[in-house]
RNA sequence: GGCGACGUAGCCAAGUGGUUAAGGCGAGGGUCUGCAAAACCCUUAUUCGGCGGUUCGAUUCCGCCCGUCGCCUCCA
């Protein structure tokens, strides 16, 4: 497939470097609440990794927990409980959140404070190398022994600094220069290091992670556009200067960030919409759709009319799959030619809108061929297939079996069914009305009455 | 100020140097229905921010302008 590099600023065919899609997306810090910017990103890279497991490749998928910065210390300290209790609690949420919202789980999730000695040790290696200095018990990187640092987000030393607030720092070589290892303050969570007690800056541990489990080779490196600089070019200047080999990623992939209003969602801006909220108030399918619909590459604005609007396509995707009544003997519905469109919009550095058209268009034939008679299940199939490979479930919505309403419901729609046999549509509708309120959706149909839980 | 992205119908959003500018939602009309709902059919951008340029021909390439956003400090 192609796929857009942020390094090289082009569209490159994705040539693994072996058997094995080596992957690592940045992660969150668990401070506070997951919000859907975060939920938009897991989407966009789950969806390229579903497709690379559908094109026949095996995807090693790393993503890191940020386990220990400044703001998990000062969040646990307003909230009267501890760093590490506070990071369990949110990365459990994480989690349960991401599989509702049908994202795989990547196979390693590394945490900072697991991963200490091997920071410490590029740290010390970057030290020897002469890319590192340690002054006053934090460790800098020295960003004037890296020629190409700036390379990735296209940027000089010089534009750097001019009109940028930076402070001087008489601790520090060059003003560029960032953190490696921190000393801490006095009751802060620490480590020893061969420079006293401390604890990693935030660049080095992504470095240091994703050379411990994928080596110093990563096919696909990814994150958020906004962490393009520092971070990511800090990444580079690290393991590059570390491993002595390049490029330390074959694709810098970055999505687009999700707007709210005006500005970005974000934490530090405070105007978010948490996943959890979403979740409960649209359904997975309908949040996927939603982000699918915009190509990952482009900034996308959170739109509650828009996502609503998305249920409704869900729903005529879910008709699409319901199996016809009698099966249909006409000529089948062949469905190679959708799947051949859907492919090539994939192919095409993740093109999901254009992916979409192809399944709806797949979607509206086969609700067409069902009034035609014609034989749908290779279509069904096929439609289920790629649907999933956008990791859409599209399962029926509950019919709420087992549940303590179930019967009360069913009894009701049986007592209107006799009332529309016996003409008295005046009370049928009332009843059908009053479920609809109480979110229970009646639909006649030749097979007889339908009813459902609606969940708006 | 520097670097980058973007501006397509009521809304969301693909795309292309040239015969019909995807798809979704919404809206209007129809088929079906006791009425609805669902589904399906039809309609809904002579036009792609503005002005110039290149070209036989540009929404698509180039320049300028206007507007929006991101990064340059923590951020998916």
């Amino acid at each position: 497939m192609k796929l857009y590099d942020s390094l090289t600023g082009e569209k490159r065919e994705f040539v693994p470097h072996d058997d094995t899609v080596k992957m690592y997306v940045c992660g969150i810090t668990p401070y506070s609440a997951s919000h859907v910017g975060h939920a938009m990103c897991s989407v966009y890279f789950d969806t390229l990794r579903r497709y690379l497991e559908y094109s026949g490749y095996e995807v090693k998928h790393v993503q890191n927990f940020t386990d220990i910065d400044d703001k998990i210390i000062d969040a646990a300290a307003g909230q009267g409980t501890s760093p590490v209790m506070l990071v369990e609690e949110l990365v459990e949420q994480y989690l349960i959140d991401m599989a509702t919202l049908n994202v795989q789980p990547a196979h390693l999730y590394p945490r900072v404070t697991d991963e200490i000695p091997q920071i410490v040790e590029m740290i010390e290696g970057l030290i020897e190398k002469g890319f590192a200095y340690e002054s006053e018990g934090d460790v800098y990187y020295r960003v004037t022994s890296f020629p190409t640092y700036g390379k990735l987000s296209h940027r000089t030393l010089e534009g750097m600094m001019a009109g940028a607030r930076i402070e001087p720092n008489a601790q520090k070589d060059h003003a560029m220069d960032f953190t490696l290892w921190k000393k801490s303050k006095v009751g802060e969570p620490s480590w020893g290091s061969p420079w006293g007690e401390g604890r990693p800056g935030w660049h080095i541990e992504c470095s240091a992670m994703a050379v411990h489990y994928l080596g110093p080779h990563l096919d696909i490196h990814g994150g958020g556009q906004d962490l393009v600089f520092p971070h990511h070019e800090n990444e580079i200047a690290q393991t590059e200067a570390y491993t002595g080999q390049e490029p330390f990623a074959q694709h810098w992939v970055h999505n687009g960030l999700l707007q709210m209003d005006q500005d970005k969602m974000s934490k530090s801006l405070g105007n978010l919409v948490t996943v959890r909220d979403a979740l409960e108030k649209f359904g997975p399918d309908a949040i996927r759709l939603f982000f699918l619909n915009s190509h990952y590459h482009s900034p996308l604005a959170y739109s509650e009319e828009s996502i609503r609007g998305q249920q409704r396509a869900a729903d005529r995707l879910r008709a699409a799959l319901v199996e016809p009544g009698s099966d249909g003997t006409g000529e089948g519905l062949d469905p190679e030619p959708y799947r051949e469109r859907f492919v090539a919009a994939m192919e095409d550095d993740l093109n999901t809108p254009q992916a979409l058209a192809s399944v709806f268009s797949l979607a509206r034939d086969i609700n067409r061929g069902r009034e035609e008679g014609k034989a749908l299940s290779a279509a069904q199939e096929c439609l289920r297939e790629i649907t999933g490979v956008l990791g859409l479930r599209l399962e029926p919505e509950d019919s709420g079996s087992g549940q303590p309403a179930n019967a009360f419901v069913e009894l009701l729609a049986e007592v209107r069914q006799e009332l529309r046999a016996n003409k008295q549509f005046a009370l049928a509708d009332n009843i059908r009305n009053r479920l609809q309120e109480l979110g229970v959706s009646l639909e006649d149909t030749p097979e007889g009455s339908k009813w459902r839980f609606t969940s708006n």
